[in-house]
DNA sequence: CTCGATTTGTTCCCCCGTTCACAAACTCCT
DNA sequence: AGGAGTTTGTGAACGGGGGAACAAATCGAG
């Protein structure tokens, strides 16, 4: 979680870190489903999801009581009920900003449209990329973001462009309409209240990794440093 | 975190949340750095990194008292010993599996080089995509893996295959001596003991916002769905 | 040298999340 | 029908992390 909460909170509430391992259930109950597996217990599907079976249990009861004591849950009923709580059910149209080596590889990325994410365009400030298209969308102006926004009723956002440039189109995006950003840029992004933010930051991802991995070597470097 | 503990913890225990904030830490350093300042407040460091100043003094006490009472904290000083505790003052070699779009992508990252690793391979199992040069390094067969982490030391690897593949990848990465792993894959990854994943997962994050998104909508569908 | 202003380092308390353990509920076999 | 075996759903204990608040330490002015 990044951004505030909002003030009005609506009928049951789900802890955020069950909100996010549902989508990891999600997953583990479509692959079981193309398995040919039409019923799962706990234990099984907590271990295709790598998580503890009592974990497993209460994030599920979150949602209902969709498990048969003494049986286990139905894959596809509780894949649905799971996909419902989401709100992957529905459709959600996606603009991505900044077509670079990583918006390329966004926009062809397979696993938006099998899951409720609908790319309906890309946007670039650089004139030259706008020639291109990518994935069967064609790059448009980053000016044309308040027209998209507002013609598909896009809500969600997702940032690919240099550190530099993303805080600016972040505010472009929130005064477009936009309420949920996915940001790839290297910064720190402030929004106002009701903007939900997640960052996905591939340098962090590796320095926690080294930090480990330092650990894991008998840790040099014990000088005081005075 | 992913992975199992190390049995024998070493000297003093940074928790893991303060761990996954450093890097943001230093980022924010570099920054005020390359801005001219030499001195900062909690205070003025916190915003810079968007968390709370108390927050930040306690993540930084575990490191050490690095700080002045009174002053602040010394930019260029402050950001050597948070790159030493993390282990960025030396270089990390790294590997890359997997070069379609992401791995492209994350080839051509300039954030690599600049925060303490490099890419010394890039490997692919299809041999179409091995006549390749990307950013510089050229794409090699998969099966060049153990050869190449054995002549570099590596630590670290990054997966950005597709699903299917990504855990016969991770297999032949730890057995070559692999301890560290960045899973791109929409995957669970199982390693063994004293191994670490970290994953990123697109789709997750795209899911975690729809999830927020439907409920600032005033969630609809209240069925019970008896 | 002394006093006020500033800022760090740390203590204390609370809340969230994880895990254990068990009662409730269901199936199947006899 | 009844009992044994399974498996869910949840109550309770526990540990970690976040934030407020304060004491300790440093600087600067007079």
């Amino acid at each position: 979680m990044t951004s505030a909460r909002t003030p009005h909170e609506t009928a049951r509430e789900i802890p955020e870190a069950t909100v996010a391992r549902l989508p990891v259930y999600l997953r583990a109950l479509s692959t079981l489903a193309d398995s040919g597996t039409t019923t799962c217990s706990s234990e099984a599907l907590a271990q295709a999801a790598g998580v503890n079976s009592a974990k497993l249990r209460k994030d599920l009861s979150y949602l209902g009581s969709y498990g048969t004591r003494g049986v286990g849950y139905d894959v596809d009923y509780l894949r649905y009920q799971i996909a419902r709580e989401i709100g992957v059910t529905q459709d959600w149209p996606v603009v991505i900003v900044g077509i670079g080596n990583l918006g390329h590889a966004l926009a062809n990325f397979s696993g938006f449209r099998s899951r409720g994410f609908r790319v309906v365009a890309l946007l670039d400030a650089d004139p030259r990329r706008q020639a291109e298209v990518v994935a069967g969308v064609d790059v448009r102006p980053f000016d044309h973001l308040e027209a998209i926004v507002a013609e598909h009723g896009v809500a969600i956002g997702v940032i690919a462009t240099p550190a530099a440039a993303a805080q600016d189109v972040a505010d472009r995006m929130v005064e477009a309409g936009i309420t949920s950003i996915l940001n790839f840029a290297p910064t720190v992004l402030s929004v106002g209240e009701g903007v939900d933010v997640r960052k996905v930051d591939l340098s962090i991802e590796l320095q926690i990794l080294a930090y480990h991995e330092q650990r894991k070597n008998g840790a040099l470097g014990e000088e005081d440093a005075s």
